[in-house]
DNA sequence: TTCGATTAATGCATATTACGCATTTATAAA
DNA sequence: TTTATAAATGCGTAATATGCATTAATCGAA
């Protein structure tokens, strides 16, 4: 199967045999468009009036002529044989993931650059793609995943689970985050236990879900507890909280731009103080605009 | 070619099986719905799926299901399976007579009982044919239906042409009217050679057309000359001439009744003088509809 | 009228295609 | 692991479509 014209549209051969012929009204130049031989258009033609059990044409050696049915077959079939071809092209391209739907999710550290910039990029090379975005979390993306309300998600990482395909995207550092002039400032880069006394001010489990586990998990394999000073329901309360003094918190790199005037951020330089950002879809789901979307975002991945 | 379902319209075979399984999501229900062999059925979604060159529906063993671009296929296909259907039984009833355009000329002889009742009868009949009538005289007419202008006409016979049917629905006497008191209408049947020395009183060439060539013939054929001494462009001031005791005419029996009371009819008994309406059309013309016209128009000669 | 040219239809051998049956392969449940 | 069930595949056969050669019909020119 490898030349693919419009003509190989399943099986209207008979139709559009017909239709040629009522253009030409004449066998002999129809075969020849038709590229078969002049009997085999005749048995063609035969064919459909039997199957259809009414005659199309009057013919005679030396005239063709459309009967009444002929002409009016020929007026409806021109459209339907149109409207179909439209439709296997409509469904072609749908397959080449150049028209249809992508549902994608993302989670803050993706939201800042890797989304807007893979959506940019994507959006141009795809501008016929019917593109969905949801903010969800972590969490919520992997149960969105399984039932099947979105498509792709750009969740904290790693994720790894054989139902799944999972790309890494991006593997940043952790920067303390702390209010002007605090002592951890003194130092360019930070390790550990550099951590180790200081006061926590951290979003809640409803604000950072995922990352409060990562978090956790970060400094019990470094003995340490991570017990906030203080909770916050909202980013910029945070914030507010950490430039006053009440503490120091924990941003991954994509984040700092965001974080204003009245705070500074240090590296904490250490493997483990890393976050990674994986974008994760359904091995089943096969569809072409959704790979497309992946690879799209994996030539970025190169960039960014 | 005895039983005709829907399903025969020719060769949709490949995409209403897809259509079914698209429905059913399972190759065995979907085989047995299409009382095939399963394997059949597999080989006929493969090949579709080759000649398209994209995958319609991913399956293990275990799940059937669309991919997007068979969801799409299905979605467009659908409307453009009915259509197809619709244009096939369109055309069917146009096959048969259902449907369609009779155009029907007719001259004054068949005007007033012959065309109406005919029509009232077929439009009864046929409710869908559009039926279009023209007057035209004998002479329009054949020139008409040379030209497919027209299907039928009802004109003055005899007519006998090898590219024409001819079917004769009418052979009336001719009658001579007179003003009231006219002396010849003290018999009550006339004969040609009384006609010898009246006056005569004749529509004109253009106003009676092939009628006037036909009394031309039947008054020499009996030595006579056929010299009007008055010649009307109107059939209401003919029948005013005569009633003023100009002249007499001749008229067929079916106009009889439109002659007003001013004047009197008595029939010439004589084979000649007799006219004869008949119903002409092309022999090449094979519209179901056109003969179940002839046909309609055949039985009510009966009647009539 | 006859002959030549042209057209659609048909007989026949062949190639292609579709099908059913039997079997294999894959998957989910027990 | 076994069992049951579903889709895919190998293979022989039947149905179908095609090309070539020929026939039958019709028009136009000699």
């Amino acid at each position: 199967m490898v030349s693919r014209t419009s003509d190989l549209t399943p099986d209207a051969t008979l139709l559009k045999s017909f239709l040629i012929l009522a253009e030409e009204l004449n066998f002999r130049r129809t075969a020849e468009r038709l590229a078969i031989d002049q009997s085999a258009l005749s048995r063609r033609i035969k064919k459909l009036e039997s199957l259809l059990d009414y005659k199309l044409l009057e013919r005679t050696t030396r005239d063709v002529a459309l009967t009444a049915a002929g002409q009016e077959l020929c007026k409806g079939l021109t459209p339907v044989l149109t409207d179909y071809a439209h439709s296997v092209e409509a469904a072609r391209r749908v397959a080449e993931g150049k028209t249809g739907r992508v549902r994608v999710a993302y989670m803050a550290f993706a939201a800042t650059e890797m989304v807007p910039q893979t959506v940019a990029r994507f959006q141009q090379q795809y501008p016929d793609i019917d593109l969905e975005l949801r903010y969800i979390r972590t969490q919520g993306q992997k149960m969105a995943l399984a039932n099947d309300e979105i498509d792709l998600g750009y969740m904290i990482g790693p994720f790894d689970n054989a139902e799944y395909h999972s790309l890494q995207l991006a593997d940043e550092r952790l920067y303390v985050v702390t209010p002007k002039n605090h002592a951890l400032l003194r130092k360019h880069t930070l390790s550990p236990r550099d951590l180790k006394d200081e006061k926590l001010v951290l979003g809640d489990m409803e604000e950072w879900g995922e990352y409060r586990w990562k978090l956790e998990d970060v400094f019990s394999q470094h003995g340490m507890r991570l017990s906030p000073a203080l909770e916050a329901t909202n980013t910029l309360a945070l914030i507010g909280l950490v430039a006053a003094g009440l503490g120091i918190t924990i941003y991954p790199e994509s984040l700092l731009n965001f974080l204003g005037r009245r705070v500074e951020a240090r590296p904490v330089v250490h493997p483990d103080f890393r976050s990674k950002t994986v974008l994760v879809w359904k091995r089943s789901n096969r569809s072409r605009a959704v790979l497309n979307f992946v690879e799209v975002s994996r030539h970025l991945q190169v960039r960014g």
